[in-house]
DNA sequence: ACGCTATTTTTTGTATGCAAATTGTTTTTG
DNA sequence: CAAAAACAATTTGCATACAAAAAATAGCGT
């Protein structure tokens, strides 16, 4: 049966096709220093190399794969140096979201995060990694949000695209975990009480320590390739 | 003769075909709204199609043009409220810079940035703008690099490029031009005394200023349209 | 067997061709 | 004459074709 022909294809070919690679690439369907075949891509994808590479150069330009010259693409893979780097900006934009947000933030957009903020302890008290994630980027973005600069947020979600790349995520133990909500529960504080320097302190550490989990993780993932011999 | 086999094509076509449209767009040759003509361009750069649209996807997710589906793409034309969020953001991206590069600050990049300051001092006394505006940005350029981060270069260069293209300038009358001079001179002091927070307000004030210089300008260059009546 | 070179194959980079959409112009009609 | 419709001319979007570079493979000599 032919149904394909009433679904209107909106947007442009390599607009979507940038958008499906944006995915694979932060979900990790193409791991970071991955080589990006377009003879393989066009047949997944269903089409011809012209769109597969405008979209290719787009992702470029937004720092989610590199050009090699006559080498083709792959996706960046960063290194600590770079994750460093990577965290010191995005901390430095979430300041800057906090610092507008809790000037600019309407009741409304409060109460949601608000909401937010107790669902995600509701997800922390049972441990439910994957709910408190979700939750977590949730307010994150709630609070840009709220900054009201369109600007800021595209920079942001740029910037932080990189860093959903490394799929580092979960893994917290418990103490950290417990420090990241207890910041969790200061940032709203600081929002009900629309005090921008206060919720810019808050994300800032908020974000250092996290960029400390994180390259904790990435040193613990990449030591145990020779630990003690080879496997078994 | 032929001369040309020798020169060899460095870098790829579409990327030096990026290169130059940026160029153009940051420098005015392509006026902010005007229409990005494929075959037109195409027989000015002497180019196929194909890497002249790989150049423009690219220029897109910088955010210096604009595609229009099947309509091709513009070069954005900020609107005044576009004006004030990339401010907001370069204002952020400027303190980050500052905090950090008078923390990491060498002493012969330090005496490099102040050789700099002097030559701007020279050119302001002389009223000489053009030479004053070139050796600001090389200021600016220079704490930037001080932070040694290149993602936050990476940043700052890609949205400051969308403000270079408004072409403001000049046109500083002589009570801000001495004011910026006087931010500057705290800023150098700022460096010198490696004071992170000083700097940071330095510059956020120094930016917050920049912007109201250029909202006056844009509005004193949007208004005359229509004074009274039409022209003559 | 090893390393080197030559050749084939694959892959990327650029140009061109074709179809669909948009824009501009002319023609038709009230 | 104005508005609308029909047509023509551009222009964009995607696919394909060709050329050059890189990678893989095979051959060769030592």
């Amino acid at each position: 049966m032919s149904a394909e022909i009433v679904s209107i294809p909106r947007a442009t070919l390599h607009k979507q096709v940038a958008q499906r690679l944006r995915q694979m690439l932060v979900e990790g369907q193409i791991a970071p220093g991955a080589k990006l075949n377009e003879r393989t891509l066009c047949e997944e994808l269903r089409i011809s190399r012209t769109p597969l590479r405008e979209a290719i150069k787009m992702l470029a330009a937004e720092g989610l794969v590199e050009l090699l010259p006559n080498r083709g693409a792959i996706a960046v893979a960063l290194s600590e140096t770079d994750v460093l780097d990577t965290f010191e900006v995005m901390a430095g934009l979430e300041a800057l979201s906090g610092e507008l947000a809790a000037q600019r933030i309407t009741d409304a957009e409060l109460a949601e995060i608000q909401a937010l903020h107790f669902e995600m302890m509701a997800a922390y008290t049972r441990r439910d990694l994957s709910t408190y994630y979700r939750l977590n980027a949730a307010i994150h973005h709630a609070i840009n949000a709220a900054a009201k600069n369109p600007v800021l947020t595209n920079t942001y979600q740029q910037v932080n695209a990189r860093l959903q790349a490394l799929r580092f995520r979960s893994n917290q133990d418990g103490e950290k975990w417990q420090r990241a909500v207890q910041e969790h529960t200061r940032m709203v504080a600081a929002l009900e009480a629309r005090d921008p320097a206060a919720l810019r302190a808050v994300l800032t550490a908020h974000l250092n320590h996290k960029r400390d989990v994180v390259i904790e993780q990435l040193r613990a993932a990449q030591l145990p390739e020779h630990p003690t011999g080879r496997t078994a």
